[in-house]
DNA sequence: AATAAAACGGAGGTAGCCTCCGTACGAATA
DNA sequence: TATTCGTACGGAGGCTACCTCCGTTTTATT
């Protein structure tokens, strides 16, 4: 194996890295908008591509809609920390929560377009299940931290209100009604004066 | 409004009774194994039955994928009171459990696509969500009388534990493993010696 | 500037959707 | 049983979306 490291693989062209995230974020729009079955070729319009362009990034649909769910759990999972730097706490747990919102909307078009694939939906969620779970843990920490939060009370508390409430309503403005929780779970969870 | 009863609607024809029932049947069978996106021409031809026929009895795919929705609740509600009737109160519960694993399998192929629908997919699910659980709550009760089954049982508990366990597996073959849970579940049950 | 690897785009063959309407069947009536 | 007429049947055909394939263009590297 003269597996010599100057075959450093060349830096990936810049035009292919822009198309995928515009896709990316073309299709989820189509598809929380739409459903799982929104047109491909639309989407590719829509993102200024050739249907043939999109077919590279991702062979099949599953694939684009594997691509959307990963990209989401990862921009939460990044804007977890970002939130938390540039805000303060109980503002960066709010503007999490969010964003947590879009995300779930996300995964309810995903989770029985998942069940198709291969390998089987568990693996995947199994990782997303705990980067949220870690985000809104630190994000919780640093607001009862610094006494914006009242002591008692749980992560998880949160994150179950807001799943359970999107299985409730699983209606079209669901989302609405999740920001509007969202608030609610904020005020309430205020130190008791 | 001179509305004379004398209308009285002729009998419907029997060969379209014959082939709405063959229709739903095949297509409970596409949807389960192929998904919710299963050819609908292919369906037809399964049925022996040409295009036009199934799109008169089912004007869109949602309408056909409610139609093997509403028929699997009505059958289930039915079974439990054939059940009951001509079988051992335990071996009736057994047989129903069964029956439910087939129901829930459809209804996971069922729930997203009703997302889609206009009026909202609660209605039905609201509905469905007591009938079945007045089947279930008359089979155990009678199956305590008998004194098959511990008196400490809920209903409910043998309910949850299926549809959780659906939830959880969501993978392909969780029917298999729904249906060895159903004679684990029969089996846990019985009074303690 | 030259080169070659990588990415782009869209034409075109295929498959599934759904409508429309002439034909066939079955229930009512005599 | 024969007739009538409302009801249901079937599939051809127009259309949309899928997805592959390959000649052209762009980009990183030298």
């Amino acid at each position: 194996m003269t597996n010599k490291p100057s075959t450093t693989a060349r830096k990936p062209r810049t035009d292919a890295l822009r198309n995928r995230e515009r896709i990316l974020e073309v299709a989820k729009a189509a598809f929380t908008r739409q459903g799982g079955n929104a047109s491909l070729e639309e989407i590719a319009k829509q993102a200024d591509v050739g249907i043939g362009t999109l077919y590279r990034h991702f062979p099949t649909r599953d694939a684009l809609i594997e691509g959307v769910y990963r990209n989401e759990v990862e921009k939460l999972a990044a804007a977890a920390g970002h939130f938390a730097e540039t805000m303060s706490p109980l503002e960066a747990l709010r503007a999490w929560m969010l964003l947590l919102v879009d995300y779930i909307a996300a995964k309810h078009i995903i989770a029985p377009a998942l069940n198709t694939i291969a390998g089987g939906p568990s693996r995947l969620h199994e990782g997303s299940r705990t980067m949220i779970q870690d985000a809104i843990d630190g994000l919780v920490k640093s607001a009862k931290r610094s006494g914006d939060l009242r002591k008692d009370l749980e992560a998880n508390d949160l994150l179950r209100a807001l799943i359970g409430a999107s299985h409730v309503g699983s209606s079209v403005d669901w989302q609405q009604s999740g920001r509007r929780l969202v608030d609610i779970l904020i005020a309430g969870s205020r130190p008791l004066k």
